[in-house]
DNA sequence: TCAAAAGTGTTGTGCATACACCCATGC
DNA sequence: GCATGGGTGTATGCACAACACTTTTGA
């Protein structure tokens, strides 16, 4: 049989605390005025992975540097005009870089915008499992993937980092604990600089050191 | 845009020491005379887990039992005759239950035949690369999963276990530490049997119990 | 009695967890 | 000087790795 071949995006990124879903309001429809992923039709030509560049990108601006496949849906009745398979992937883009620009680019959606994943608005489609299977996976590969570093900006605190895996992880961390795991793990390297206009303590800034996390896991 | 679909199984068994794949003989072009997946086009409305059943019932006889998505394979070029998008499945029968029954039911195929995984042949379109990216899935998720088990018949001595393991991790385990891991977990039931028909010491049988790891991984 | 595999314990190491106080800074 | 978050150490338990010998059985 033939199929209609979709991709949806789960775009996170990070900030103000929380980890957070780009998503886009339809102007279409099935689903006119649901908040949805953003997703599109593949072109004839156009392999999966330079369509999830494209869709980030044209949502965005930004080239996205983490890309994962979560597979494939394609219920019988997911789609109320007849079977609609999708490829899930997820990406991240860093939020100071992507701050001031998210906008639709198509006519197909009203607008995008960035929520919480802790306080998701009701999805078209099945993008609610869709969300769901995602965040599991990100959460049982957070210690072995490069994703909490794509979150963030080049240089950030540990505070930060541990912000970050604790809303991805759900729960919270204890400090010391975490700093000491940070730091047996040897992936950050120190920098000789500190935060700049908080109103206590500077913290220290660190980086992430690619070459350091590979060597650890093998190079992929 | 439209594409067609298919599914493509990666039906594992374990026997002989060795974790086998099953692999079918194309007899139509592309690809004719080469070894594959076992692989169909879906039906109109038929849900994918339907496909994958009816698959590895159609070359095997047998219901199966462990099921998972390993993700879409879409490639551009993975098809001489322009792109088909496939969905691929891993599945495991018990070799004991299929023993005599593999064959083929279609013209599409000359033959099916167990492969052990270690001495795979050349096959047809991107299936090596499936079959790769399937070994490492349950490699890296053989212990929270119950695809062990799933190859062993009902009641097996530890030492079976060990194997089934040892073929999926590739490496060989110390006899020790393994059974005193295996003790830890705690989801095998000791059985007041033994092996039988062996002309050295009888080893003991155990069996699996669901209903314990269920309760210590959460039931899904 | 021999061959083959079954079965069994101890020790060291590293990693996760629990837990509370002082320090530096900007205002 | 005070509010805010930055930064630090120790003790315990558990999972994992290394390692070798005795026991049981059938032929």
């Amino acid at each position: 049989m033939q199929t209609h071949f979709t991709i949806d995006c789960v775009v996170y990124s990070f900030f103000e605390g929380d980890l957070q879903v780009l998503l886009t309001e339809r102007n279409e429809y099935p689903y006119k005025d649901w908040w949805a992923l953003p997703g599109f039709f593949v072109g004839n030509l156009e392999e999966m992975e330079d369509a999830v560049k494209r869709i980030s990108y044209e949502l965005t601006g930004l080239k996205d540097v983490f890309m994962e496949q979560l597979g494939a849906f394609a219920g019988v009745k997911r789609h109320p005009q007849g079977r609609i398979l999708t490829v899930a992937y997820s990406t991240i883009v860093r939020y100071d870089d992507v701050k001031s620009q998210i906008k639709p680019v198509t006519d197909y959606m009203r607008q995008a915008k960035w929520f919480p994943v802790k306080e998701l608005p009701e999805l078209a489609f099945d993008h609610k499992e869709i969300i769901d299977k995602s965040l599991q996976k990100l959460k049982s590969t957070v210690n072995y993937s490069t994703a909490v570093y794509e979150l963030l900006p080049e240089k950030f605190t540990l505070t930060q980092l541990q912000q970050v895996y604790e809303s991805i992880l759900n729960k919270e961390l204890d400090k010391r604990n975490f700093r000491k795991k940070i730091a047996n793990l040897g992936f950050l390297k120190e920098l000789p600089e500190v935060q700049k206009g908080v109103s206590y303590r500077a913290a220290r800034l660190y980086k992430f050191d690619k070459r350091k996390f590979q060597k650890s896991f093998g190079v992929e």
